[in-house]
RNA sequence: GCCGGGAUGGUGGAAUAGGUAGACACGCAAGACUUAAAAUCUUGUGGCCAUAUCGGCCGUGCGGGUUCGAUUCCCGCUCCUGGUACCA
């Protein structure tokens, strides 16, 4: 072979693989395990783009790296196949969601193997698989048989919970449960009917049905979570998106709150992916007061975490959409104080959300008992109370909140200071203050003063110290059809888990993916979606899981792809452990890696699988955002103007189709045959080049701007789009893509291949010892790979193989002695050429077999080193002095080195500072 | 607003236990090869000044500080970017 033909060694290589199975991996006890995993993609219809590869060639890098070291390395692909869009698609065309999920992911694998990964193949998993979600159905049937016990701190059977009932009621059971759940005796239970029983389990279980505000996305006729909504619009397709109370199940996520925060601290991800963690779960620290209202037995509970304040309390104020707040309204406030109601739920999320500045509010005319000096204060409504945040009632502290100090003062409500300091600026928190103007309050800190008050509370019966989470249960279904069915039939009402021997519960035919006539999913359109027990035939549940069921346990499924009889073999499950790299992009820090990290909890506390941390090392690569070219039309005309020129005409900027363009400049005959209205397109030039503008904006089909990984790979080859995507830049950082630099890269894989090929381009190595420079080259680049490999630095490695290779190149080095471990260092990058080598070089196996090369500090041991000399800060003189020489020697060659002496006017230095082995620097 | 991340040549980026700023690559320029182009190779390439030589000055978003020495540490800003938001 003469050239380098990187169609014919890719093919080849790809083929190799897949026959020898190089990449499959077992349970090895014998080898330390790695598993490297990536977030497994949705496979859209548009295919891959350059984008996607990102993270999957850093991964597949440190996978082979891993396999040099002589791991035993699990790296396996899937599929996330259950979603909105194939069901979207599915409604538009009548096509199965099934068949357009099965040719997208065609496509996807195609697309993967030809970039040659180091994946399993053996061990795909696609959530869409019955066989998959068996399993998915399977551990939701065990967080409905499970409560959380907060003695144990760990989720229990129902059926012990149930034991205890029977034995004492519940009265002094601790276990995290809805907030309106009653108190009752054991004898209570025991004559509770059956259904009674059933709905009192329902504020236990893990996963439970109940009456929920959801968000309601009309246009998608579904339910969405929280993190689906993004500004009041669903995520996917950005359609509007309301709130409204609907029966839905639940996953009771936030009896993990705690531990998924104290859980963090021993994850290796980064700061702000735990942050964004943190954030989200929203813990904060205060107490529940209760307030009497005057002339009334309502009570108004309020959460808050600075009770040390309650002196300060001037007014209470409600959330417009809690049922109390109307019941308060007297009389006399009747008229505006509904009217504000009706106005303040008129408005909707967004505009609440978007308009922070004008303040509203009406008094409903009701007083409240301050419980701890008897104090009238009055009662608001205020659109500033959240209903879904803590009670739905703040207590308010105008002097020291902000939000509560403005609606005094629009309103002329009393600010009463009660924390030392001044009020010069407003209200002010005061946190290290000490409180005045509160009775036996009065001299104490915040933390003496707000444990004072807790513990009056406590005595009085009127409130305690508490916990509150910004976090809400995770609601659990989607009114659609493309998803995993609920494996639950409902009897009386009531909810009950079919039978585990009938698992998978399988997903129904239906005529049409849209919701019945009478608003039911698209389930209901199923004939004979029921469910046959001993004492009857019962409907199925209608909903199906959310897409994020399947990805919440996806890496345990990898470990025991093929198992029937349990969702991984507990012995896999304890090899493999927890994930020892995730690479995937931050977008899903409070979706996916929170749901993934209970689920795993879960499955720790009832014993299925022994770690309780799915991921313990996160690195999240940066998005690939697209980049545009622009040409400059005369209006009015087909003329296009280059981009230097374009201000002297009168012109209008258009996106051209990236592919066709090179290094910012057009390809005019392929721009010609680019559309038929531009055959006859002239040009003025520059200097004979069409030169177009560019800007960076997100891939996206309408901006021509996308590049797809099959093009590059035509083109240049697997290889070269491997090192190209990792010399771009950082892995984290955010990027635009352009191919200004991968000729650079495609030019480094020639000149490597011609230090196997020196004379016309045949293959020869020469066994004769290398010589020290030669051996000193390859041994920089080992060392710069292996340091790289511990910072996931992928980039400075690409930089320090073409240091090498130029070096190499210059020395005419063709030793088999070095260019055997280069074929090495550089196979987790350029996988394809590597093999080549290993061949040519005799070798059997294929090179991920091979040790990765012992870096030997001593190749690298000079015996000189050029100082700088630096004389007060600059840099004025370089000496070429021996490393051996002391401090005083080294002085001494420097102050008598003529190009010194100049610098130094005859002066002695005030001042010298000697580092040996880095630098002089002197001091007039 | 709050919490993160960032700003270095024409471009992507390199260098932080403080120690020669600009590695590597792209682009550009000049030259070689060629009928020509592509490819390849060689040389140069931060800015300014300079008798264009010796060389000098300025330079890592801006303004200060610590230090013999700061892209790196500290203080105060500006801009970009991600997350989140009336969270009591």
């Amino acid at each position: 072979m003469a050239e380098y033909n990187f169609r014919e060694i890719e093919q080849k290589w790809q083929q190799n693989w897949k026959e020898k199975g190089t990449f499959k991996a077992a349970v090895d006890p014998k080898r330390p395990k790695f598993y490297s995993l990536d977030m497994f993609p949705y496979p859209s219809g548009a295919g891959l783009h350059v984008g996607h590869p990102l993270g999957y060639i850093a991964s597949d890098i440190v996978s082979r790296f891993k396999l040099l070291k002589g791991f035993n390395v699990l790296h396996p692909m899937g599929y996330d196949s259950f979603g909105l869009p194939a069901e979207q698609y599915a409604i538009q065309t009548g096509q199965h969601p099934a068949l357009t999920t099965e040719q997208n992911i065609s496509r996807y694998t195609e697309q993967l193997k030809n970039i040659g990964f180091a994946f399993d193949w053996d061990r795909e998993v696609r959530t869409s698989d019955p066989a998959y979600y068996k399993w998915t159905q399977w551990i939701f049937m065990q967080l409905f048989s499970s409560y959380y016990d907060l003695e144990a701190n760990k989720a229990l059977p129902i059926s012990s919970l149930v034991a205890r009932f029977e034995q004492e009621g519940n009265a002094q059971v601790k276990a995290v449960c809805d907030e309106d759940t009653p108190a009752f005796t054991a004898a209570q239970w025991k004559a509770f009917s059956t259904n009674e029983q059933q709905q009192l389990l329902l504020h236990y279980r893990l996963t439970f049905l109940a009456e929920t505000t959801v968000n309601w996305c009309g246009a998608l006729g579904t339910v969405l979570s929280n993190d689906e909504v993004k500004d009041g619009f669903s995520e996917r397709g950005g359609h509007p998106v309301e709130r409204k109370k609907m029966m839905q199940w639940s996953m009771r996520i936030t009896a993990y709150a705690d531990r998924l925060l104290k859980g963090l601290d021993q994850l290796a991800w980064s700061e702000p992916i735990k942050e964004m963690q943190r954030n989200w779960i929203g813990k904060s620290i205060g107490a529940e007061v209760v307030f009497a209202v005057k002339g009334s037995n309502q009570k108004i509970q309020v959460f808050t975490t600075r009770v040390d304040t309650i002196y300060g309390v001037t007014y209470l104020a409600l959330a417009p959409e809690s049922d109390l707040a109307a019941e308060l309204i007297t009389d006399a406030q009747r008229a505006t104080a509904e009217a504000y109601i009706q106005q303040a739920k008129n408005r909707s999320e967004r505009d609440r959300m978007s308009d922070v500045k004008t303040i509203s509010g009406a008094f409903t005319g009701s007083y409240a008992i301050n419980p701890f000096n008897g104090e009238e204060i009055p009662v608001w409504i205020a659109d500033y109370v959240l209903a879904g945040y803590g009670t739905g009632a703040v207590m308010a502290v105008p002097a020291h909140d902000e939000r509560d100090y403005n609606f005094a003062r629009h309103f002329g409500l009393e600010i009463r200071q009660v924390i030392e300091g001044s009020m010069e600026n407003g209200s002010f928190p005061g946190k290290g203050g000490i409180v005045i103007n509160s009775g036996n309050l009065s001299g104490l800190t915040m933390k003496e003063a707000m444990n004072k008050c807790i513990a009056f509370l406590e005595e009085q019966g009127i409130g305690r110290g508490k916990v509150q989470y910004r976090m809400r249960d995770a609601i659990f279904t989607r009114q659609r059809y493309w998803g995993e069915p609920l494996p639950v039939y409902f009897k009386d009402g009531l909810p009950y888990l079919i039978e585990e021997k009938d698992l998978p519960l399988v997903l129904p035919e239906v005529d049409k993916y849209l919701p019945t006539e009478d608003g039911e999913p698209p389930l209901g359109r199923a004939k004979d979606w029921t469910y046959t027990t001993e004492s009857g035939t019962y409907p199925l549940e209608l909903s199906t899981m959310p897409g994020w069921a399947g990805s919440s346990w996806y890496f345990f499924r990898y470990m025991d792809p093929s198992n029937n009889n349990s969702f991984a073999d507990k012995d896999k499950t304890d090899y493999w452990g927890a994930v020892d790299l995730y690479i995937g992009g931050s977008e899903h820090a409070t979706g996916h890696l929170l749901y993934s990290r209970f689920w795993t909890k879960f499955l720790y506390d009832i014993g299925a699988v022994s770690i309780d941390e799915p991921f313990q090392k996160m690195i999240n690569q940066g998005m690939i955002q697209g980049r545009s070219n622009f040409v400059y039309r005369i209006k009015g005309s087909n003329t296009f103007v280059s981009l230097g020129l374009k201000d002297t005409y009168d012109t209008s900027a258009m996106h051209v189709d990236v592919n066709i363009v090179h290094n910012d400049q057009l390809n005019l005959e392929k721009f010609k045959a680019w559309r038929p209205d531009l055959a006859n397109a002239e040009f003025i030039l520059e200097d004979g080049k069409y030169h177009c503008g560019a800007e960076v904006e997100k891939m996206s089909k309408s901006k021509y701007n996308v590049v797809n990984p099959d093009d590059i790979i035509e083109r240049y080859g697997a290889d070269t789009l491997r090192l190209y995507e990792m010399f771009l830049g950082p892995l984290e950082q955010f990027k635009p893509w352009n191919t200004n630099g991968i000729d650079g890269v495609y030019k480094f894989l020639r000149k490597l291949w011609n230090l196997y090929h020196p004379q016309n381009g045949a293959f020869a190595v020469s066994d004769a010892p290398a010589s020290k420079e030669e051996l000193k080259a390859l041994h920089k680049a080992i060392k710069k790979m292996e340091e790289d490999m511990a910072n996931f630095s992928f980039n400075t490695s690409v930089s320090s193989f073409m240091i090498c290779v130029n070096e190499l190149t210059s020395l005419g080095c063709n030793k088999r002695e070095v260019l055997e471990p280069l074929a090495i260092l550089v196979s987790p990058y350029a996988p394809h050429i590597a093999e080549e080598f290993w061949a040519l070089l005799g070798h059997g196996e294929s090179i991920t077999k091979a040790h990765f090369p012992a870096f030997q500090e001593a190749h690298l041991v000079e015996s000189n080193f050029e100082y700088p000399v630096m004389i007060n800060g600059k840099l004025r003189a370089k000496l070429d002095l021996p490393l051996t020489l002391t401090v005083p020697e080294i002085e001494k060659a420097a102050l008598t080195d003529a190009q010194v002496q100049k610098w130094l006017e005859g002066k002695a230095p005030k001042k010298v500072i000697i580092v040996p082995g880095k630098i002089v620097n002197l001091v007039v």
